[in-house]
DNA sequence: GGCTTATCTTGACTTATTCCAGAAAGAGGG
DNA sequence: CCCTCTTTCTGGAATAAGTCAAGATAAGCC
């Protein structure tokens, strides 16, 4: 967790002044990856007070056009945050309960990032979202269902 | 393109009852793949005339549950449906008119069919989606910008 | 400290989708 | 072919996520 001037530091380097809404809400994104933008504001006002959600809808936004947060938006979900950038990761969503996790690309080669052409198409990126259940929703021999 | 009573025999199989909303919402996703809920409802108005948005919606609901369309919704669109199903091909999306193209698991292994554990998730399905600009956007050479 | 401009607040609005209750229509038995 | 039962469709309201817009506020720079 980085600390709160190294989060002033990144917001100088993307040209965005340094306001509390902002450096609330980075230290949010770091705080609870994957998190909704819902999430996101109930952490920033229990660190701030009130602060509008336009406020909060604005800077991630800002964040995320400044390379500073990556914005996911899993199929049947509402936009997700999380602050681990510029590296070629992708997510795992849990079809139950919509958990995402994090998954390296993995097995030695990287055909996630090889830039491509098809059918004309100029290709920068290839995002890659594994389906399936999380530990606790797969669990089949579990008596106990905490939710139903 | 199947015929209307191609159409009737899969939707039988489905165990769906035939109705002339389902049967057109059907050719409808075959004749506009990657159309979204509002193509399709203008397709099948065109087609027989008035019909409930509720009812678009719902058709294309009970057709994606019993498989017989597939429901894509790259980040930042709405939802979009396609007849081509039970292969693994995956989509790209032009990050400038959100045109989307089939691309199939290409070069010779399908890392993409591969079901396995990551995490402790246990993973059915991998969904890759590539992202770049079709051939209209990319043009650098052309003079005429329809849409700006 | 004062000025300029970016950011935040407030509140209305849009869009995609779902919920609900009653009317209509498909499917199977007589 | 008609009846009944159930599913599906209609019409209208409701919801959720996110955006738009105008004025108030506060960062950053001199």
């Amino acid at each position: 967790m980085p600390s709160p001037s190294a989060f002033e530091h990144l917001l100088r380097q993307g040209a965005l002044r340094v306001t509390r809404p902002r450096l609330s809400v980075l230290a949010a994104v770091h705080e609870h990856p994957h998190a909704d933008t819902d999430s996101i504001i109930r952490a920033v006002r229990e660190d701030l007070g009130e602060v509008s959600h336009q406020a909060v809808y604005n800077v991630l936004r800002a964040l995320t056009t400044a390379g500073l947060v990556r914005r996911i938006e899993p199929a049947g979900s509402v936009a997700r945050y999380e602050a681990r950038v510029g590296d070629n990761h992708h997510h795992v969503v849990c079809r139950s309960c919509g958990v995402v996790a994090d998954v390296d690309c993995a097995v030695g080669y990287t055909p996630c990032l090889t830039a491509s052409e098809e059918q004309g198409f100029a290709i920068d990126e290839a995002e890659v979202t594994y389906w399936g259940l999380c530990p606790d929703c797969a669990a089949p021999t579990a008596h106990r269902q905490h939710s139903s």
